[in-house]
DNA sequence: TTGACAGTTGAATAATTATTCATATATAAT
DNA sequence: ATTATATATGAATAATTATTCAACTGTCAA
């Protein structure tokens, strides 16, 4: 199936590299899931509004000041963010309060931060 | 500057919460940082490249027989890594070699990992 | 020197997506 | 009931970007 059309445009210089990579590399899926979580926070908006939450339960207007953008944006981002699971929230009268629903985000944050401080 | 003029469209509902987040947020600059490193990760080749390049350092032909790809888009993608510091690479002859140059996308690959078995 | 191969790169295309705008819903207050 | 507020959401717009295609450079071999 995958492996037998070939996309390439050349053939392979180092067959043993090349094979014992391909063994190890994991499956399709698992690298879209991946990607899609460093997609999910690869935005500053999101960024944001995550290390927010890491610090304090927030409704949307108070999301709205501390980003200092609209309450339509947060919003939308926050659907984003509820879809794939890593807030959640809850209703209390007119307000949803949002809080952080994910340990690793926190842990990619801190390993990130490192990085940045590491180079330019 | 920043928190003279106004964007946001709501009033503050929870002053207190919205000041000490404030307090506790990083600059524009830092999430724009470390939003463009989960951006450059956040891409199913560019992870699959990464990984590829944790196993063996490879060329670009090999790159393109393991990720099913032509020799364009791998050599695209490898600017943008290499641009962004975190693959290095050597010329050898016809073949120019690649290796991955920074510890910390091993690190966020794994919480990435674990992320994914965590969930759906 | 000619041809083949490895790799790069600019331009074009196609796809994705963040924000805005307008509107809708639900709750609270008057 | 009516009005104001908090939030959500669909559609439109604008911006970003991954891949393809074509052309180019540099290296090796004949």
């Amino acid at each position: 199936m995958s492996r037998n059309e070939f996309s390439c445009d050349c053939n392979v210089i180092h067959q043993e590299a090349v094979d014992e990579v391909l063994q190890k590399m994991p499956n399709e899926d698992t690298f879209n899931h991946l990607a899609d979580l460093f997609k999910l926070i690869g935005d500053t908006t999101r960024c944001r509004i995550l290390f927010a939450l890491d610090q304090s339960e927030m409704c949307v207007c108070d999301l709205a000041n501390v980003l200092n953008m609209t309450k339509s944006s947060i919003s939308h981002q926050l659907a984003v963010l509820r879809r794939s699971g890593v807030v959640k929230c809850r209703k209390s009268g007119k307000e949803v309060y949002y809080t952080l629903d994910d340990e690793h985000i926190v842990k990619l944050f801190e390993i990130g931060l490192v990085h940045i401080n590491h180079k330019g």
